[in-house]
DNA sequence: AAAAACGTGTCAATATCTAGAACATAAGTT
DNA sequence: AACTTATGTTCTAGATATTGACACGTTTTT
């Protein structure tokens, strides 16, 4: 095992992930303690960042983080471009079935909500995407999973946190469910994350046949019967097929 | 002069961008020529980038970035809660035109509107909060497409589609134009996108001078005399350095 | 007015990172 | 098929960049 880490690079990046995690500026102190690291450690690494423009200090010589991660990040999502790729896809499951539609990604061991169509039902505000959830439990999550299970299996291995009682804690449990994912094609929680929200998904596939994202409809399980549904998990299939293709035209 | 950089944290870095800007996987051989690094240093930076979650490896070995990064700046994008510190300029903004008045974001090569005032007046446009429009076409698109013409330009080539006979469809036209909006400071668009629709808008800059958002006003082009048009457009430059300055403060 | 906490500098000691060579494996060339 | 030249990865000695403790001037709290 030769892998040993850059240090420096390391505190570094904490230092980042710290303060943008922080919703005001913090003072150096402060944020050494959060970090366990020494005083002029972390004074160190801010002004390394400063100077290439992940933090700025404020007039109160508290730091906070800049756009400047921003901007890396949407180079790194337009390259990949999912969004406008999928968008009448979504739009067109969402029509058929008036819930929110989401478009999702891998992220360490969460699902990343890189593109969200709203339902046509709730009226209300713009939700930041970026948001994630456990990838064992949701439907985005498990068709992700489901289709990089290899490398994904070890990982989870106590680490299948419970939030419903429906929730899949066991390996074995959740063996079954990867093999039936991977037969059907589509991944249906319901209620595993949330008690009372139900969602469907399915993978959608790169040049490669890696499965880099998944698309999905979540809704109130109130909403919906039985035959719904059976009706949603159809569509959701071939949306997500269609993506696929479309990915692999380019 | 105390200020020197920690060079472990500079290269690493360089490598995130290096590799954000790469749209396809890249070799540590080519990675470390381009960076003017040693191979075995690369790896290295490399491996402790993998572990934190930054880059991946995929089955070719071909190093690329993760999402990682674009989830840090949303944490970013989300605590700057642009909305919020928007809507006393909008609400200003639509009193005085009694128009549509609109905040937007990039998004891929469309403008995505995340905050929304309706307009006051009878015969109005409608755009949903959440939806988009093509950015070379209206004006909260052109604003920041001018302001981010570096690394948007070549993806446009080939891609500015039509939709009315006034939309720009070359880059002749598109480079004159972006000229003429960052002289100005203001973008207008007389029916390119829906034939009578006329909008106006202008950049809004972080504290590091991103162009990161657009505050604009839309109408339909019969509400309007051309001594109008003047007015809103010095009215809309305000708000959006006001907005700026506000964001500075943060 | 003292005391505590803050951001910022300094500097020697050493733990950290670096370069370079060496390895295995793959891709190209003759 | 042999040879050549890529590639990714591992190893280690050794230089040096990074580190932590301490010091300094300010601001805030007691």
């Amino acid at each position: 095992m030769t892998g040993r880490v850059d240090s420096t690079l390391s505190k570094g990046l904490s230092v980042i992930e710290a303060l943008a995690a922080e919703d005001k500026g913090i003072g150096v102190s402060e944020l050494a303690r959060n970090l366990d690291l020494t005083k002029s450690n972390t004074f160190r690494l801010l002004q390394t960042l400063i100077i290439h423009g992940y933090v700025k200090q404020d007039q109160n010589k508290q730091y906070s983080a800049t756009m400047k991660a921003w901007k890396i990040g949407q180079m790194i999502m337009e390259k990949l471009d999912l969004p406008r790729l999928s968008i009448s896809q979504m739009q067109y499951l969402s029509s058929i079935t008036g819930e929110a539609v989401y478009l999702s990604v891998l992220d360490g061991l969460s699902t990343l909500y890189i593109e969200k169509v709203e339902s046509t039902k709730a009226i209300r505000t713009y939700t930041p995407k970026g948001g994630n959830a456990p990838i064992h439990c949701v439907a985005t999550g498990k068709a992700l999973l489901a289709f990089n299970y290899e490398t994904l299996r070890e990982k989870l291995i106590g680490n299948l946190g419970s939030y419903t009682d429906k929730t899949i804690t066991t390996m074995e449990a959740l063996d079954l469910e990867v093999a039936k994912i991977k037969e059907q094609g589509v991944a249906v929680d319901r209620g595993e994350y949330r008690a009372e929200v139900l969602s469907i998904a399915a993978p959608v596939f790169s040049s490669n046949n890696e499965a880099i994202a998944s698309i999905g409809v979540s809704a109130p399980a109130i909403n919906l019967t039985e035959e719904d549904i059976e009706k949603i998990i159809h569509t959701v299939k071939q949306a997500a097929q269609s993506l696929t293709s479309t990915i692999k035209d380019i």
